[in-house]
Parts: structure tokens; C-alpha cells; sequence
DNA sequence: ATTTTTATCGTGTGCGCACACGAAATCAAT
DNA sequence: ATTGATTTCGTGTGCGCACACGATAAAAAT
């Protein structure tokens, strides 16, 4: 590995000046940068990165934003422990990381937790926007202050965002539905349970579903798809009552399909009742989930890598400040397929990087 | 960020004393060495990696021998491409990396290619331990030679390997056996197409096919499974005269389990076939099996994630020359289940490493 | 011709750490 | 008490780079 003294000496000129050509900074005249610029080819400098952050003296602050986790929901705390293990990542590069979170059902708690990020004068920001209108506001606030920021796990568009950080629900849903006809025979229907649009995730779950459905429709197979609304799906009754009364109406539903990660509720509601059990499709490996996959009472998950998607998010938007290289518009996680037999053990935390 | 001068102060003594007590170098009185590692606790103080590398003067080899790709055979493409990745990350910490490729049908070759490597002087070897016997000669060397080796794909036993970095076979062959069942009604038949056990991945590949067997026993399953040996997948002929007529014979065979990276090639042969075409299922992305995955003629492929598991093997015996931190001692890639709607568009290299 | 401005370039310092070298202090041997 | 051996510690240098500062040379203005 060739250092700037080095081509320095070959130019005859001083590291300095090798130095303003590399970085483009003005103070030289063409000729020599030329000549320079010539060499450095020649040997294919690349600058050490190890001493390029120990010698920045600059400093970085990103702040992600994005939903707290309880034991109901756990989503998202994968997402954040891959922010945290990119936080310790970045730190020696001189990167600092702040989280700030928010209640997904309050719109008021997201804009006042941005509030409080905005405090800390981040140079760059990850967001999870959840909430569309009041993003527009945000994103306005960011704008203007000219701070770059990444759209992570929900793609809304027309923001300027730096990029997307997250799955293709669509694809994902599609796939599910791919997954569901294999294990189907022609003429068995389909449930597919859902909650009531809420305000959150809207974007993800209706894409999912939308591509479901779009598999189907494009493989011009005809299974009867029935599609029932949950409005809390934990009020065992009134959920009980509804599924447990469709599926002894509709004798031939032998596949669900729920596009949140809330399967684990369908597969808890529908053990006690009576018949073969119905193929169950569902979202993400929290760990009910996960057991209710174990225990065989879940069929499929499809998985987005929620890890990789937090990691990703910050080393991304850390790259950018530290060497103005702007990331890809879309960062999709792959789909992944889960069934009992190939469930990561543990935490599926591929350490990403080194060491 | 605390630094090993401050710490110097907090103790009073200089930056050289609190460096021997960090590395447990002697030459420090035990009194003061308390009170300094004391002093390091309180702080939490963790070395910067970043400006350690930097100083470290000190520089590793690593050499890989791995087989070589071609046309016919791909695999080998991806996993070298994830240890040129990992080489380019390494190189700035003074790691360098050679690869040394040897034919896969040749353990003269193997051992030769193991002669110069050899002769680069390395710290540490990534090997892909191919042929059983003449590996008991290398490893014997390497030994004596007290150079650490991680063994990358297949797993001997027996040799006092640092580490393995690859994928649990008998565990994929299961999960195959799963997807199967569940493409298949009970009294379908399965057939299983394995080349003659040649000299090389007999420990992969048959650990498949036991994996593949075990799951159809454990569930008590009775679908018969057909196996036939093929000795030259690309011999037209006597292949497709082989399975043609075990096909015909056997009209009852709804499923090929193919337990190696030639899946495409029975796709290849079967498609003129009358009938409907049988579901196949078969391994790894290359290609060859991509085209035929997205031409709907295979129906799963499961993959190993080859580029990642070529990357940790350097990044894991980087990481224990450099810091001394033992890596795992199976180091697994998870199973992944890749159908036409999954399959990643591009080259499935998800750079794992900042920046 | 002299001063001022500007373009062009070299020098030096420090980032945090590893490590060689040597100084001081302590101990042992005579 | 003197010398020698040994332990204990401080100092200095360099890793490759960024960047501030200052020096020199060239151009422009007086």
C-alpha cells in the first residue's frame, strides 16, 4: 500500500500538496495536479482509512428516531441492537449515535421526541416515518437545515430522503402468497386476517397484502380468499368468536395469511379448535413468534432481517459524512424464508463487521 | 473516549507504564499495576483499535487455499470473492492475504498448491481441506510449524483446527426434506440424484442426502425414495437415459432432490420430458441454477451464503492474529430457503464491513 | 522598481497507540 | 562503600493522514 510520502517523493512535490489533489482542495496548479493525479493512478492509491479517521479531528452526530419496543410488540428491538452494534462501530471513526424513540400509536410523542433530537445538532439523522403527515413536517425542519436523513423500514416517497433502508413489502407479500399456493391444493381458500388500518405501518402491511394478492390474481388461480379485519388482537373474545365462527363456516379454509407480526395470536386463538390445523404465513421472528414456529403451529415466516436494517442505517448514513459517498437510493434487505427447520438459533446477529 | 495518556495522569506515571499494564507486559511494579488497572476499570477504558492498527508495525500473512472455478463448476466464485472483500478490509490493519487454488479433482494439486503457499511464510492458512488423507499431512505440518488454520465449507474432524466457517449440512439436507413434503401428497415419490462419491465434498454432500433421509424417517413418512448415482452429470446420454427411463418407469416420482450444485443440469435433461415437470429442489445460487430458478424449472435452492463464509474466514483469523480473540469454533451461515420470488437480483454480496 | 496581491507549494503538528531505548531507582554482591 | 545486576519506569519516535500555518514564487498593481 502506497502512502502520499511515497508518491509525494515520485512527483517531486511535497505530501501537502499530494494531499490538496487527492481531497480536490484549490492551491495547486493544473500541471502538477496533473502530473499527480497521473501517478496516483499509476500506483492505485487508495488513502488508508485506518489513518484518515485517526487523523480527522471532525466529529459527527446522527440521531435515529424511531418506535420503542414492549413485550407486545417486539419488532422493534431487533433494528435497534443492529443500531447499537453499529454505534460502537463508528465510534473510533468518530462518529457519536443518539436513539431517540417514540409510542407508534402517538403522532404527538414522535414529533416531540424530534423535538428533543434536534437538540442534540446532529449532522445526520435516521428516521422510521411512521406517520406521514407529521414526517412532511419534520422532513420540512430537516430541509432547511440542511441535514441529510435516511427513511428506515417504511419507504415513503417524495421526502428527499438520502435513501430507504428496508424490504420490499411487496415482493415479500407476493412470495408469501407463493409459499402459501405450494402448500395448497386448488381448491382450499385462503384467510387472510388483518388489523384495521391504523395509523402505523400502514405502507408495509398493505403492500404485503397487495402483493399477495397480486400473486394470485397474475397466477390466475382461483382459491377463495377471505379477508377478516381484527381490531385488537388481543381481545380474545371478540376475535375467538370471529375466526373460530368463519372457519367453521368456511370448512375449506386451509391457509392464513397475516401480514403483521402478529401471528403467533392467530396460531395461540386457533389450537384449541377442532380439524387440521391450517398452513399459518406470517412476519418477523420476535420470539413468540418464533416458539409458535418451533411448536409447528406457524408454517412460514418471512423474515427482513431487522438487524442488518438498523446496522445498515447508521454505517450507511456514517459513510456518507465521513466520505461524502452517498449510499444507494434503496438498501433492501433480502426476504427471507423461515421455517422450524432453518430458524437461526439465538440472535440472528451476523456481526457485520470487522473486527 | 478516554485515552491511555489521560489514564497516565489519572495515575501518575507515564503513557509507557499504562501501555505494559494493558498488555500485561512486565517490567511494572504490582502495586502500581493495581492502581493503574484499578483506574482502568473505573473508566472503562477500551483500546482505539483504530489508532492500534496504525501503530502496529507488525504484519500477517494469511494464505487461502481453496478450489479453483470454471465454466462447469462456479461455486468457488462467490467464496473467493468474499475473502478478496475481506483482503481489501484487512490490508489496512497489515493483514495481507494470498490465495492459492488447486483442482478439485486432483489432490496432487492440492498438495502442491499447499508447497507454495507455504513458502509465502504465513501466520495463519484458510483452507478448504478437500481431500481427507493428504490433509492429515498438511495440518501435520502446519502443526509443527505452530501456524493456526480455520478449515472453510467442510468440516473435518480431528485436525485442531482454530475453527470451521460453513454450513451445517445434515442440517440443509433436513430442511430440504421438509420443502419437499411439503410440495408432495403422501404417496409420491422422491428421487434423489447424487454423483458418484468422488474424492471431493463427500462429507458435504452425503451429509445432505443423510439430513434429506432422517427427515422423511423421524416424520414417519412413507413416500419411496428412488436414488440413483449418476457418475458424469454433463454424459447427455447415459443420463438422460438413466433418469428417462427410471422416469417412465416410475410415474409415480413427483420430486428430485439433487444434493449438490447441479440441479440445473437435471433441469436441463428433464424439461423435453413428457408430463408434468417434477418439483425440484436442489443447491446453491450459481448461475447455471439462478436461470433455472427463474425459468420456474427448479423449485428451491438452498443456499449457504458462500461470499459471506469466504469473508469470515479471513475476518475471524485476521481477528485472532491481530487481537488474539479466539474465534467460535463453527462459525454457520444460515440455511437459506431461495425460491424464483426470493432470489436476490445481483450478486448476493451484502457488504458486511464499515466503511 | 517597489509594493501588494495572489497562486503555489513546503513544513510541522497531532490523532492514540506500540515499542525501542535509555534513565533512574532498587537490590544484590563484593 | 563501590560496583554490578536487576527492576521499574519515562521519553521519544513513527505509523499515514488532515490540516493549519507559513514560505516562496509568480503575477498584478502602484
Amino acid at each position: 500500500m502506497i502512502t502520499i510520502k511515497e508518491i509525494a517523493k515520485l512527483a517531486n512535490v511535497s505530501p501537502g500538496t499530494v494531499d490538496r489533489v487527492i481531497h480536490n482542495r484549490k492551491g495547486v496548479s493544473e500541471k502538477t495536479a496533473q502530473r499527480i493525479r497521473q501517478i496516483l493512478k499509476e500506483h492505485d492509491f487508495k488513502v488508508n482509512r485506518i489513518a484518515q479517521s485517526l487523523a480527522m479531528k471532525k466529529k459527527y452526530t446522527i440521531a435515529v428516531l424511531l418506535p420503542n419496543h414492549d413485550e407486545e410488540n417486539q419488532f422493534w428491538k431487533n433494528p435497534l441492537e443492529g443500531i447499537q452494534k453499529a454505534k460502537e462501530e463508528v465510534m473510533s471513526f468518530g462518529v457519536d449515535v443518539k436513539t431517540f424513540s417514540f409510542d407508534q400509536k402517538s403522532p404527538k410523542s414522535y414529533v416531540a421526541s424530534f423535538e428533543l433530537l434536534l437538540k442534540t445538532n446532529p449532522q445526520g439523522v435516521v428516521l422510521v416515518p411512521t406517520f406521514k403527515k407529521e414526517t412532511k413536517e419534520l422532513t420540512k425542519v430537516l430541509l432547511k437545515k440542511e441535514i441529510p436523513f435516511i427513511f428506515l423500514n417504511i419507504a415513503l416517497t417524495g421526502h428527499e430522503n438520502l435513501c430507504f433502508v428496508g424490504q420490499d413489502s411487496f415482493k415479500s407479500g407476493y412470495l408469501a402468497a407463493k409459499l402459501m399456493q405450494l402448500c395448497l391444493n386448488e381448491n382450499d381458500h385462503i384467510l387472510t386476517v388483518h388489523s384495521r388500518p391504523n395509523l402505523s405501518n400502514v405502507n408495509n402491511i398493505s403492500q404485503r397484502i397487495e402483493g399477495f394478492d397480486h400473486y394470485f390474481k397474475e397466477q390466475k388461480l382461483n382459491n377463495t380468499n377471505h379477508k377478516i379485519e381484527v381490531e385488537d388482537f388481543w381481545d380474545a373474545e371478540k376475535f375467538t368468536e370471529k375466526i373460530a365462527s368463519l372457519l367453521q363456516k368456511q370448512t375449506k379454509i386451509k391457509g392464513i395469511f397475516v401480514p403483521n407480526s402478529r401471528a403467533h395470536i392467530i396460531a395461540k386463538h386457533i389450537e384449541g379448535m377442532r380439524g387440521r390445523i391450517p398452513y399459518l404465513i406470517g412476519f418477523d421472528i420476535t420470539d413468540h413468534n418464533s416458539r409458535a414456529l418451533i411448536d409447528g403451529k406457524i408454517t412460514f415466516l418471512i423474515s427482513q432481517k431487522p438487524f442488518q436494517q438498523g446496522y445498515r442505517s447508521v454505517s450507511s448514513l456514517s459513510k456518507f459524512l465521513l466520505y461524502k459517498t452517498p449510499p444507494q437510493s434503496e438498501i433492501l434487505s433480502p426476504i427471507e424464508i423461515i421455517t422450524k427447520e432453518n430458524l437461526p438459533n439465538g440472535q440472528q446477529k451476523e456481526y457485520a463487521i470487522f473486527p
